[in-house]
DNA sequence: CGTGAGTTTTACCAGTTGGTCAAATCAAAG
DNA sequence: CTTTGATTTGACCAACTGGTAAAACTCACG
């Protein structure tokens, strides 16, 4: 049994390559469609020696989310109260953007798990995840009543941030083949940027 | 062997209630998570009673498919270039929203193929999809190059359009869990029809 | 009613799944 | 260079997977 020691170089070097071949098989199958078996051998272990290292396919899983969701939310969590509110919000979509393209495959294991029902997900967006949009929304509102960005629905404005940056990534196969050579990078930031500028912009009235 | 007479009273019952039940267990646990006899006791078969109507899972899921692009690309085919071009959008917009709210587990199955690297679709989105999208692309520059509606990356507005609308059917349970009470369809329509108005409507300049 | 096609079931199979165990090997501190 | 704990492996298991074969049943139609 491994003690509760700090962990040894050789522990360090082969958790960090299971949990990035647990991200590669689980974003692109699911958790159910994933086997143990592939994990390992993306990760270039054999299945017991893997298992030395994680009791069991769900804790590997676990633990993945749990690291995702920590910084996931970031980009959300540093809306500034105190800032230019479009400015703010246009970053905010901007930053979510660019996380689409960087770490494809974190928005896709998340979007996996969502669209299957949440089940092993439900109770930490709940009550984390609901506690920070409730917050967030707040001061989208207050924005709003300030005249500061145009009125809308604050949770459903949040909800469109994030379907519209993740979709490059969750459907990248669909959106790259539509879009033949051009790469869909290209244009989003533009096409969002704009979007958003002509949704809250503040209608003098 | 099933000759190639005119389906039974029992076939015509028996395929429909199977197709349903794969709908269901596809939808929710993608291709590979899937199993046979899941989808057999949801259908109230037995799984070699079910393998007596479709020779394989892989048939039942490419039925499925088939079945669902037909009808699923319908609002995007009624695109009416003799229309008023902002109705138009709106109006495909609204029906596509609708499509999430009453078929929610179509838009599902359609995610998780997607999400997945639409490893059993790819062949069909490069080419019949891709055929659609071209033909609409160009309906809509046509329409903002004669100040119809506002500029904008014509894909991009397609993607976008879908995003926002399936994301009320793909991320069902976590817009639920965060909207406590409220019905994400109450607002969304609304939220939706000002999002594009917002945007498409001609700045005159 | 009986008969043959259409339908369902029981029993089964080979391959895969997540996971265990004890033995073998390795690494590093003394 | 040895000893002890950390690591890796091969053999294995029970449950489940997609799928098959053949017998048994059911149903409509003459």
């Amino acid at each position: 049994m491994t003690k509760d020691r700090a962990p040894t170089r050789i522990q360090k070097k082969n958790r960090a390559a299971i949990l990035e071949a647990a991200l590669e098989v689980f974003s692109t199958h699911g958790f159910r469609g994933a086997t143990v078996d592939q994990i390992a051998t993306e990760a270039g272990l054999s299945k017991p020696n893997l298992l030395y290292y994680f009791p069991s396919k769900e804790a590997i899983f676990n633990e993945l989310m749990a690291q995702l969701l920590g910084t996931w939310l970031d980009p959300l969590r540093s809306l500034d109260p105190d800032g230019d509110p479009m400015e703010e919000i246009l970053a905010y979509v901007q930053r979510k953007l660019q996380m689409s393209r960087d770490f494809p495959r974190e928005s896709r294991l998340y979007a996996n798990e969502i669209v299957q029902g949440a089940p092993r997900l439900l109770g930490t967006i709940a009550t984390d995840l609901n506690a920070l949009v409730e917050e967030k929304s707040a001061l989208l509102q207050r924005w709003m009543q300030a005249g500061k960005i145009n009125s809308a629905h604050p949770k459903h404005l949040l909800f469109s941030i994030w379907s519209l940056t993740q979709h490059y990534a969750d459907f990248d196969v669909q959106v790259r083949a539509l879009m033949a050579d051009e790469d869909p990078f290209d244009a989003a930031p533009e096409y969002l940027d704009t979007l958003y500028r002509r949704m809250l912009t503040p209608s003098d009235n």
